[in-house]
DNA sequence: CCTACCGATCGGTAGG
DNA sequence: CCTACCGATCGGTAGG
């Protein structure tokens, strides 16, 4: 409390500040249509301000991106072991993969916009973060093919990218498909996930031979 | 050959020129990204002659709208009456659907642009435009499901929306994805379908209880 | 369909 | 972290 250094203060925070106010602009309006003087505005510093922690608007992309990419690097891991080890079943990978999603859909409407942007830089950051997972996940597949649980019609990694394209496009645009889905009698009790449930049936249905029954305590390994 | 009168010449082909042009910048770097002087330059106009054509920017991005989604009430009713009048299978309407996409990938790009920067006038475009293809389609797939050849667990809309989805996603970030399928031993003999060939088993799998062998002559119904 | 030009806003810098 | 300011570019207009 006695004294607060100019250089590198406590109020990192605005840093954070700035980084969920970008986020939450950039998935809204897109990068170009976002303006750095929109931000400052919205975290009450002025421009200049915003500019000492990002130099330039392009470092502020990367490190809006950065951040989403490393919070999916921390679940992801969790997530996978948990499919692959059993000890969860199928659904708990991908229904856990949406609710994370759910949670904050900025972060996949922010990963759409960024494929169609700049669409190599992203193949490469997705050939670094999930290469590695989707081997694993694809040699999982392939076991199950032998093994008779999956059809063996299923190409495993085209498999794996059809269902997130799915699961981060209909998470992104839930609100534009939700509307064609007449109505929306919806939240009464739940976030009304009719698109989701479907998705989730649809990835089952697509991979299982039996797929299981839809009871959530189903002694099945997946 | 006499005279060019100024007024309605016959070069109104300058203006498709410009609803070329300017789809395939939209579709590729986004609407606020392209610059009306990026537009003309292209054409070979000057900025205010573009301008002469579509007095806004705006009325330029609903002209690039209305171009693509007319295009598409023309293809569309073909697609669907063939299908379910059971002269072609299942696989004729989604594989239509997605050659008719991958002829021009803009069109789904500029799609999902547009979901993501102006959802709710989509909403209501969408809502027009294939609301009531969609009711035909899901009354279809009902059919089929009290006849026990389609699962009884799909939710129709829900399954319709989220095959559009799939399909519409993986035509306009076929770029991005097919990188991950390790290389890319693609265009040796055809288009590389790797990913459009696995959401078309997707989507077949998913909604018939005993999807038709791969062979293009069965004569099942679908 | 053009030249010439407008005010507004953009990303970024100077200097403190 | 601020005020003040920069050149460049934006969408759009005047006038022909």
């Amino acid at each position: 409390m006695q004294d607060t250094p100019k250089t590198e203060p406590e109020a990192n925070n605005v840093r954070s500040q700035i980084l969920a106010v970008a986020t939450e602009l950039f998935a809204a309006n897109g990068y170009d249509a976002t303006s750095l003087q929109a931000i400052s505005d919205r975290v009450g510093v002025a421009k200049p301000s915003l500019l000492y922690h990002f130099s330039t608007k392009d470092a502020l992309r990367s490190g809006v991106l950065d951040q989403v990419l490393s919070h999916w690097n921390e679940v992801l891991p969790r997530l996978l072991q948990a499919a692959t080890s059993g000890e969860y079943r199928f659904e708990s990978l991908i229904g856990e993969s949406m609710a994370f999603l759910t949670q904050d859909p900025d972060r996949a409407r922010l990963l759409l916009r960024e494929m169609l942007d700049r669409p190599q830089p992203m193949r490469e950051l997705f050939a670094q973060y999930l290469g590695p997972w989707m081997k694993i996940l694809a040699d999982y597949i392939r076991r199950g093919q032998t093994e008779q649980i999956i059809h063996a019609g299923v190409d495993p990694e085209a498999y794996i990218l059809s269902i997130i394209q799915l699961v981060v496009g209909t998470v992104a645009l839930k609100d534009v498909a939700d509307d064609l889905l007449g109505g929306q009698a919806c939240d009464e009790q739940q976030p009304c996930g009719r698109s989701l449930d479907e998705v989730i049936r649809l990835a089952r249905s697509a991979l299982f031979i039996h797929p299981a029954a839809a009871t959530t305590s189903s002694a099945s390994p997946f």
